[in-house]
DNA sequence: CCAATTTATTTCAAGCTTGAAAATTCCAGC
DNA sequence: GCTGGAATTTTCAAGCTTGAAATAAATTGG
């Protein structure tokens, strides 16, 4: 009768439940807080950390389509934000030589200096967020993270 | 010399950053993919299943301002987010008897039927995603994030 | 009663996000 | 060389989100 009735693991399913519940609080206060201290401490926003975090980390660019599939993000997406961080100086598109349809994505000089800059302050908020837990807490959950990641939700970044 | 040192304490804050890439892998995996399952299975949206899960838990309705607080979001959010329920006849607004500043958002019984469905899909989908967690595994991240969160991040809803 | 403040909600501009459609360009096969 | 399909990016409409400004109504203090 019910669409997914689980009646024989009804406390599985409810403690699951009650787990996701507080990931979800955990992870979506934490991303609240870092995306307020971007905008009122350092005038940019998550989506702009993001893309140049990834930009970072490949400092000859790279393609747009590259660039959305290691964010997980739609092509469009990148699109108005590397849009943006173009307008503030911070990043800028090459021609790829041998191929007209694409284009290189990369931070400028003052892109790199800015993102150094907030790599390193967001290190910090993270240590500050979640310090109430010690190493080997954070050890603990993330061996618990990998094995709920294991295949239940699909691989990226890192 | 960089703004947040803590040159005392490398280890446990890159412990803490790889913990936090960990948890937004997996949180905002099983979202995009419960977003993905409201869309594609049944035509609606994670916001509109989250304020209609407030709803529900208040048969009575609530004052737009406490949707608003419960969900931690904005006020204008909201506002939109209702507009676009009642339009398809799963809310509504009444007005409250002594305050005629107030509004009270409620589910109409099309929209009390369509949550309870939905939520049994809910319940399913994360039993599904998180399925590789034993119920001891559960309880056990369930716990460290209740110490993660006892402080560092402020409280809300549940 | 009136003015000032507070409270409740909506409106608005800007940005993020998606999927689909459009515009280019490349390439494989002929 | 052409032609058709694949690949790359941009454009677009719709919705979500925020904070600030605007509206409107209640309350508080003369």
């Amino acid at each position: 009768m019910t669409p997914h009735p689980a009646r024989d693991r009804e406390p599985a399913s409810k403690e699951r439940l009650r787990l996701w519940l507080k990931l979800l609080k955990l992870s979506s206060g934490v991303e609240t807080e870092l995306r307020r201290r971007l905008r009122d401490d350092h005038g940019t926003t998550l989506p702009r950390f993001d893309v140049m975090a990834a930009l970072s980390r490949h400092p000859d660019g790279l393609k747009m389509s590259d660039l959305s599939g290691y964010l997980k993000v739609s092509n469009g997406n990148v699109t108005g934000i590397v849009d943006r961080l173009t307008e503030e100086g911070l990043a800028l598109r090459v021609a790829v030589p041998g191929d007209r349809r694409a284009q290189i994505a990369r931070l400028t000089p003052k892109g790199h200096r800015a993102f150094a800059s907030l790599a390193e302050y967001h290190e910090g908020w993270i240590d500050d967020l979640l310090g109430r837990l010690t190493p080997g807490d954070a050890r603990s959950l993330t061996r618990l993270l990998d094995k709920a990641l294991m295949c239940g939700v699909d691989d990226d970044l890192t």
